[in-house]
Parts: C-alpha cells; sequence; structure tokens
RNA sequence: GCGCUUGUAGCUCAGUUUGGAUAGAGCGUCGCCCUGCGGAGGCGAAGGCCGUGGGUUCGAGUCCCACCAAGCGCGCCA
C-alpha cells in the first residue's frame, strides 16, 4: 500500500472513531483525499477533510479538524499532526519510522514501488501500428516511447500487460505501396513507369527497389503485371517491418505481439463482428455500400465498413480487431494510442466497441498529440508519402535514444511538441536525462570508491537510527514515492510524471550528497549512509528503466 | 460550420482527472559556493492580470457558460 493510502485510512479511522465518541455528528462519510501539501511547514500530507465536511455537519471547520486530530489511532508511520486554518489537517511522517524504510528498500530491489493495483487483470496496450509502407518519424517515436513505458509502468501496478502492433498488411494503402515500389522496380531497371498519384514518393523506395533488383535481378518483369506487384510488395513490406522493428528496437520498444490486419479476414473474425453488428440491428445497405449506423449510438454521422466496391474499410477490420481483442481473447481492458490524425476515429471506435455489446469504457483511446519536427526556427513538414522525411532514425542517431525517450515522456500526451533538432544536439550535454543518469552514475562511483576504500554495509543489523539529518530523510521520502507515482500513471495513463519525479529523486539525491558526507571515519554512520545511497541508486534505477532508459554507471 | 486537443514566467513545460494554504520545474539571464566521496553538482535573485469575459463556491489555474487564438479531425483513406 502507498504512504498516502495508509494515511488515507488513518484518517477515516480517526473520522470514523471521533464519530463513534459523539464529539463529532453521524454522517455519510466523503472520500478521504490526501495530498502532498506544496509548503514544507504544511508536513508530509494533508487533506482539507474538515472543510469539507463543514456544511454537513454545521460546524466549525477548525472544530472538525481538532476532533479528528484527537481521534486518529496511534501508527508508527505518523510524527507531527497539526490543525491549521481553516481547516486542514497535516500530518509529518515520524523520521524514525522513514529511516527504517531503507531497510524494506533495500529487501525489496528492483520490484520496490510495486503496486497490487491491477490485481492482475489483463490488459492489451496496442501502439505505434504504423503502416508498414515506410520508417517510422518523430511522431511515432512519440507514441512508440509512451506505449513502451505505459506497459513497463502498469506490469509494475501488477496488469498483465500485452503489448501489441496492429501490422497493416491489407488494404488501400498497402496496394498503394505495393504498386509504388513496382513502380520503383520498373525505373530501376531503366523502364518508363508512372508513380500513382498517390504513391509512396520517398527515396526510401527508390533504394528498396533497387535492393531488390540487386537481389532478384529482373525476374519480375517477366510476370503478369498483377503478380509481380504482388510478390514485391510482399518481399518490399516483409524489409520495411524487418526496419521497423530495427528502429523501435534501438529507442528500447518491444512488442510480445504483431497482429495482422489479415489475420482477421482469414481467421473469420471479420465475418463473426459483422454478423454480430447485424444481429443488433446496427447495419444498413445504403447507396451500394453497407453503413454502420453509428448515429443509432448517438454518433453525429454513420460510417462506411464495406465499399460499394465490396471491399472492406478500415474501420471494419478495426472492428474484427477489437472483437477480437474483447471477445475471443477477453482482455479485461484495452487500451489504444492513436496518433492525432486517428482523433476522429474515437468515438465511433467506442460506438462500434458498445454495437458489439462490450462496456465502452473497458476501451481506452490514447491520442497523442503531434510532434512538429523543426530546425531551429524552420519548420520540417513531414509526409511520408511526399518524401521529405527526417526518420526516427536519424533523430535517434543525433540525441541518443534515451535522450529521445526522457524528452517525448516528459510532456502529456494530449499537448502538442516542437521537436526542435538544433535544440536538442545543442543541449545535448546538459539535457535533463543527463542530470537524472549523472545521480545513478554518482552514487556508482561512490559505493566502488566506499569497496576500495575498504568500506562494509549490509543489512546484518540495524542502523537507521543514524539517518536523522533532514536531507537524509528527505531522500527517504521521495524514494517511498515511487509506488505512488506508479499507481498515478497506472490510472491516468499520463507517463509524463515519470520524468518529473526522476527529476525530483535526483534533486534530492544532490541535495543530500551536498550536505551528507557517505565516507567518514565514523564507520557506522558511513554504513548507515551507503545503505541509504545504495538504496536510492536502486530506486534511480528503477525509475530510469521504468521510462525505458538506462542506469549508467559511469558517464 | 461542427467535433477533439491545447493556451500558465523570456523559452520549453508540470500542476486541471479529486476545487483548498503564498501557482512550480528545467533552460536562459544575473549573483554566489570547490581542504576532502564525480562541479554533468549546490545556493540565491529577477521574471506571472494562469488566453479573455461572465458564473458557481467560504475558497477557482482547477468546475460551468460564452468568446478569442493555435493544432488536428470531419473520405466508400488509414
Amino acid at each position: 500500500m502507498t504512504l498516502k493510502k495508509r494515511i488515507a485510512e488513518i484518517l477515516r479511522q480517526g473520522l470514523a472513531e471521533a464519530q463513534q465518541r459523539g464529539t463529532l455528528p453521524a454522517m455519510a462519510l466523503p472520500e478521504v483525499i490526501v495530498e502532498h501539501p506544496q509548503k514544507a511547514e504544511h508536513g508530509d500530507y494533508a487533506t482539507s477533510l474538515p472543510l469539507r465536511l463543514a456544511r454537513g455537519m454545521g460546524m466549525n471547520p477548525l472544530a472538525i479538524a481538532e476532533r479528528i486530530a484527537a481521534a486518529l489511532p496511534p501508527s508508527p508511520e505518523i510524527g507531527k499532526v497539526e490543525v491549521a486554518a481553516p481547516g486542514f489537517i497535516n500530518i509529518s511522517i515520524n523520521p524514525a519510522w522513514l529511516a527504517q524504510q531503507v531497510q524494506t528498500v533495500r529487501k525489496q530491489g528492483d520490484r520496490f514501488g510495486d503496486s497490487d493495483l491491477g490485481k492482475g487483470k489483463r490488459v492489451q496496450l496496442e501502439f505505434v501500428s504504423v503502416n508498414p509502407t515506410g520508417p517510422l518519424h518523430v511522431g511515432h517515436g512519440r507514441g512508440a516511447v509512451l506505449g513502451s513505458a505505459l506497459a513497463n509502468v502498469l506490469s509494475a501496478a501488477g496488469f498483465a500487460v500485452a503489448r501489441e502492433y496492429y501490422l497493416n498488411d491489407a488494404g488501400n494503402q498497402m496496394e498503394n505501396f505495393f504498386r509504388s515500389l513496382y513502380v520503383r522496380y520498373l525505373q530501376a531497371q531503366g523502364r518508363p513507369a508512372e508513380m500513382p498519384a498517390e504513391g509512396y514518393m520517398g527515396t526510401y523506395m527508390v533504394e528498396l527497389a533497387r535492393e531488390i533488383v540487386r537481389e532478384f535481378g529482373d525476374r519480375f518483369l517477366t510476370l503478369p503485371q498483377d503478380e509481380a506487384v504482388r510478390q514485391i510488395g510482399q518481399i518490399g513490406m516483409v524489409r520495411i517491418v524487418e526496419a521497423l522493428k530495427r528502429d523501435l528496437k534501438a529507442l528500447g520498444v518491444e512488442f510480445d505481439i504483431w497482429f495482422s490486419e489479415k489475420s482477421l479476414f482469414e481467421g473469420g473474425q471479420y465475418e463473426k463482428a459483422t454478423a454480430l453488428l447485424r444481429q443488433g440491428g446496427y447495419l444498413e445497405q445504403r447507396e451500394g455500400a453497407l453503413w454502420f449506423t453509428s448515429t443509432a449510438l448517438g454518433e453525429s454521422k454513420d460510417n462506411v465498413i464495406v465499399r460499394s466496391t465490396g471491399a472492406p474499410t478500415y474501420f471494419a477490420s478495426d472492428i474484427a480487431y477489437h472483437y477480437n481483442k474483447f471477445l475471443e481473447r477477453n482482455f479485461d481492458e484495452v487500451i489504444n494510442i492513436w496518433g492525432a490524425d486517428h482523433q476522429g476515429h474515437v468515438s465511433r471506435m467506442k460506438a462500434a466497441v458498445a454495437a458489439l455489446g462490450v462496456e465502452p469504457q473497458r476501451l481506452k483511446i490514447i491520442i497523442s498529440q503531434m510532434v512538429t519536427l523543426k530546425r531551429g526556427e524552420e519548420v520540417v513538414r513531414v509526409s511520408k508519402r511526399s518524401g521529405e522525411l527526417i526518420t526516427l532514425r536519424e533523430v535517434m542517431d543525433e540525441v541518443g535514444a534515451d535522450a529521445c525517450r526522457f524528452f517525448f515522456l516528459s510532456r502529456s500526451a494530449d499537448a502538442q511538441m516542437d521537436f526542435d533538432l538544433e535544440l536538442a544536439k545543442k543541449q545535448s550535454q546538459d539535457n535533463p536525462v543527463y542530470y537524472v543518469q549523472y545521480a545513478h552514475a554518482r552514487i556508482a562511483s561512490i559505493l566502488s570508491k566506499a569497496r576500495e576504500r575498504g568500506y562494509t554495509w549490509d543489512d546484518s543489523s540495524d542502523t537507521s537510527a543514524l539517518l536523522t539529518s533532514p536531507h537524509e530523510i528527505a531522500l527517504i521520502r521521495k524514494m517511498l514515492e515511487l509506488s505512488e507515482v506508479i499507481e498515478t500513471v497506472s490510472t491516468s495513463l499520463e507517463a509524463h510524471h515519470l520524468p518529473y519525479y526522476a527529476t525530483e529523486l535526483a534533486t534530492i539525491f544532490h541535495l543530500f550528497y551536498k550536505h551528507c558526507r557517505v565516507m567518514l571515519p565514523n564507520r557506522p554512520l558511513s554504513a548507515a549512509r551507503l545503505k541509504l545511497v545504495e538504496a536510492a541508486k536502486a530506486v534511480l534505477a528503477r525509475s530510469l528503466h521504468l521510462m525505458g532508459m538506462t542506469a549508467p554507471e559511469k558517464m
């Protein structure tokens, strides 16, 4: 349990006890909300519960606060309890209890901070899912980093997470890609051919075609055109997928499942989902096409799922995919991370899920907003089809995967962000990522120096009573917040709390380091501090790992 | 026009989900701190009509309404 929840529980008990004693009137209890006050003199935790109760109880909030405070059950965590105007209860954690937690952190190691919030619930997290028609750009990188970090945190919070990439290996855009590649293949052999109007114009297509010529020669020239397009397309797609996997891995992003869109048509999910919609009365033949009557579910318009050509739309396969997620694989919760350009798809997807008989709250869709790529003041337009490409790979090569991840994670998903390449390069020395990693490397250095100098420390004796400096206690207090952060990120699905927490933890460590010398003639105190910094190192490392970053021993 | 998102310090952004005490951080600017464990560090200063205007409330950056500005979406593309 997080310390915050524990404090809330103690307050709730105090309130109930005061009512039991008759010092406060009986009434239904509101949820007890505990927060970290902004000012240190207001303690570690505070609640405005008395202010919330004042009206219902018809009493002065200050008097309520005093009576709750007087009825709090004794508990080792609680240090000072103060009542403050106009009706706050401020609670400080007992420093001696905090000092003992170093032992707990060390015992739990890289599992410290885990939460049982998820209770083993099965969550499917679908992200990136970029069409396999070209390299990833920075916007994709943002969604990729967000998804992988969320997966890490949800796992830490006790959810069973499946990381999934939905591979759009069917449909219009693939056809377009196939034909584009075929044209480049012809051109690579000096044959006259014209790119499709909406074709993929990027130079990577030219290179890919050359590669195919190098390996397969002219053998596709003799095939019937349709067959040649199909075969070349398949080869090209496989190569693109390999490149996607390679680039994602370099960014620290890996998937449990690569789910094929095509398989939905081969495995019957498309038919079953459509049948279910028809059964529910949500399908209507009109103007030669098959429509999903989403207006019946409050949508502003209906949506075509089968074109008049007979070809299903992207929306149709996405419905089949969600049929598979919810009704075949029975995930308790499904999270999709989509780019901002899919935002118009959100509400109709929820409507479709509802039409399949699934409570739409089980589907959570995160929209990862646009990344504007810049070089200084100049905006770099990015479009796969137009061919002017700054790839994610290039950005990673310039600023490094760790810095990329930290930078993407630092902004909430629903805020647009600028990614200035000049700035990212220029700041690479004092990028905030280094600040956090530096703290980790600094501790590693202290520990190895201590070993060299013959210091020893282990958990055979409890030295926590020696940790009395406010800087030591502040460091421990911040370390204990990790589990709160993990729970906050898990419930809000907002990963940007992670880099903020890591930065705060690093700051408090640096402050501790400034004021408390670790290696001293006083061996017992040194041992206590060595245990503390070793624990801090573990928490820093875990914070970095949750973000998918490395925790370097040296920099 | 309609929908979604955003608007907080010179710049980049937290804080808005759950209303609470004097609104925070990084960068930048200015000033200070190295006898000794990593100065890629620490301390301090300056810098804010929280987009605008109403409303609800004992209390609003946070909730409600209107408006302004920016981005995205509104296709038998994905």
